[in-house]
DNA sequence: TCTGGGGTCCTAGGACCC
DNA sequence: TCTGGGGTCCTAGGACCC
């Protein structure tokens, strides 16, 4: 706990809806909705007029639908996003060396570190200048918490939402956050917060009456010494900008359960092929093999195993995957399958070309020579993986965006809130498709809210199209070409 | 129409070694 | 022959975060 208010912490407000309306005028002010749009979809992000109507992050989409049937139902576009996430991460880089992303929309700052606040007021003054430029480069509003340690700095942006800065001035945290519910205090989810109200604890000033043992004895070591600590304001974690990755995974979940023990041996060894795929990309290797089954029931197992040594070999993650299904009871039914490779190890120069003849024979001879006559579910994780993240996924059916318009599947390339150009009529996105149609809208970011047409799903005039920057002006970094790079 | 996907950290038990 | 304690690795599961 440092005695300056110099730890900043930046949370993007409603990121994805936000972007999401900043690049679609006709949708500023009304319910927007990311997130998966097949039968099993949840919410990413809603927007602060679809929370109006009791829509949360987390949500299953359904439920969503039945309390905004009106909204707009989007699948995220994280190639979009991660542009955006990167002109943020580089105004921050401007403010300090010590940048610790979060994720694509959140990041500890230290100010302290970068010279550029030693006290409230330049740090106030940082935090609101920030703020500007964030708006001005993305288009997009953040808010900003200041204190004197990243706990708090959480706590301080959470409670500036929306479009907010908040400082917490050292010496009044305990005044602040005393009399608030546990839940405030980042690693008390909805299990502790429960174990913590049956044994009377419920306010953060209740936790400090309890004294450490107590929450030791009841929540063990690690987690009952961090939150005493906490609730008492000390947090001396210092923001940590280079954090290796530890792990690498890829899971999917079925529209429908899978039975059929080869079609569930496939989907296993394809989730291989892609997790070695992100693995290699990230230039890693890895030691431990994880497989993941969750049963109709939704009950979840891992195995797992580890090889002598590192390998970001296909074949072999490949085999281990297949030996650990083989573990596995599936009667009844697997509605989600993953595979990770943990124990990461960066791989040497030396390997490379041993590891690259080994993969291209693994793909030539391997398990995904044919997709054909492979069901619909496999057809689109195939494609997901092919548009590298697009934010895709087997239980992704298309839907409309309008009520009442059909919800059939389609391309996924037309999949709601897509980006699309017409020779005739020029950029615009997918609102909806079905029955051989697409619906779009065209406008773009700096226009009025725009028209709708429609036109048969195979018209040669209608492409899928890049993302186009928010802020033509004052596009920074990636977006300083006039445009998104493609996924 | 119940419940995504990608992560991190912690705990606990057993194996194994000294 | 009887029975220690500690450290590390591995595995499985769970809580939590965005």
């Amino acid at each position: 706990m440092r005695a300056a208010p110099t730890i900043l912490h930046l949370d993007m407000d409603a990121f994805f809806a936000a972007a999401e309306q900043a690049s679609k005028p006709s949708l500023r002010g009304k319910p927007v909705v990311v997130g998966g749009l097949g039968p099993r979809g949840v919410v990413a992000t809603a927007s602060y007029e679809a929370r109006r109507f009791g829509i949360h992050s987390a949500m299953p989409m359904g439920q969503a639908r039945r309390l905004a049937p009106n909204a707009a139902y989007l699948v995220p576009r994280f190639t979009f996003y991660r542009a955006i996430s990167g002109q943020v991460m580089e105004l921050l880089g401007r403010l300090s060396p010590l940048v610790e992303p979060l994720s694509l929309d959140e990041a500890f700052v230290d100010l302290e570190a970068g010279g550029v606040a030693d006290d409230s007021a330049g740090a106030r003054a940082a935090g609101e200048r920030l703020r500007r430029d964030i708006l001005a480069t993305t288009g997009l509003s953040g808010s900003v918490g200041l204190a004197g340690s990243k706990m708090l700095a959480k706590i301080a942006s959470e409670e500036a939402k929306p479009d907010g800065l908040l400082l917490i001035e050292p010496g009044t945290e305990r005044e602040l956050i005393g009399p608030r519910s546990v839940r405030i205090i980042p690693g008390v989810g909805p299990a502790t917060g429960e174990h913590l109200r049956r044994a009377g604890i419920v306010t953060v000033d209740e936790v400090v009456e309890a004294g450490q043992d107590e929450l030791v004895r009841l929540l063990g070591r690690a987690h009952g010494t961090s939150l005493y600590a906490m609730a008492l304001g000390r947090d001396d974690r210092p923001v940590v900008a280079e954090r290796d990755a530890k792990s690498v995974s890829v899971e999917d979940t079925f529209d429908v359960d899978l039975h059929d023990r080869l079609r569930i041996r496939l989907e296993v060894e394809r989730l291989a092929e892609r997790c070695v795929g992100r693995l290699r990309g990230s230039g890693h290797s890895g030691r431990t093999i994880v497989l993941k089954v969750r049963r109709y029931d939704f009950s979840t197992l891992t195995r797992s195993e580890t090889l002598r040594g590192p390998t970001d070999d296909p074949v072999v993650v490949r085999e281990a995957a297949a030996r650990l299904l083989d573990l596995v009871d599936t009667t009844g039914g697997v509605r989600l399958l993953g595979v990770g490779v943990s124990g990461l190890a960066d791989y040497t120069q030396e390997d490379l070309f041993a590891q690259a003849e080994a993969q291209a024979g693994a793909l030539a001879g391997g398990a995904v020579g044919t997709l054909t006559g492979v069901p619909a579910g496999a057809r689109a994780g195939a494609q997901a993986e092919a548009e590298a993240d697009t934010g895709a996924r087997p239980s992704e059916e298309p839907a409309a965006v309008l009520p009442g318009a059909a919800s059939r599947p389609a391309e996924r390339r037309w999949a709601p809130g897509n980006d699309v150009r017409h020779t005739v009529y020029g950029p615009g996105w997918v609102q909806g498709s079905g029955v051989g149609r697409v619906t779009v809208r065209f406008e773009e970011p700096g226009s009025a809210p725009g028209r709708v047409r429609t036109f048969a799903v195979d018209d040669p005039e209608l492409e899928p199209a890049d993302p186009l920057p928010l802020v033509p002006g004052g596009a920074t970094g990636v977006a300083s070409q006039g445009r998104y790079p493609a996924p």
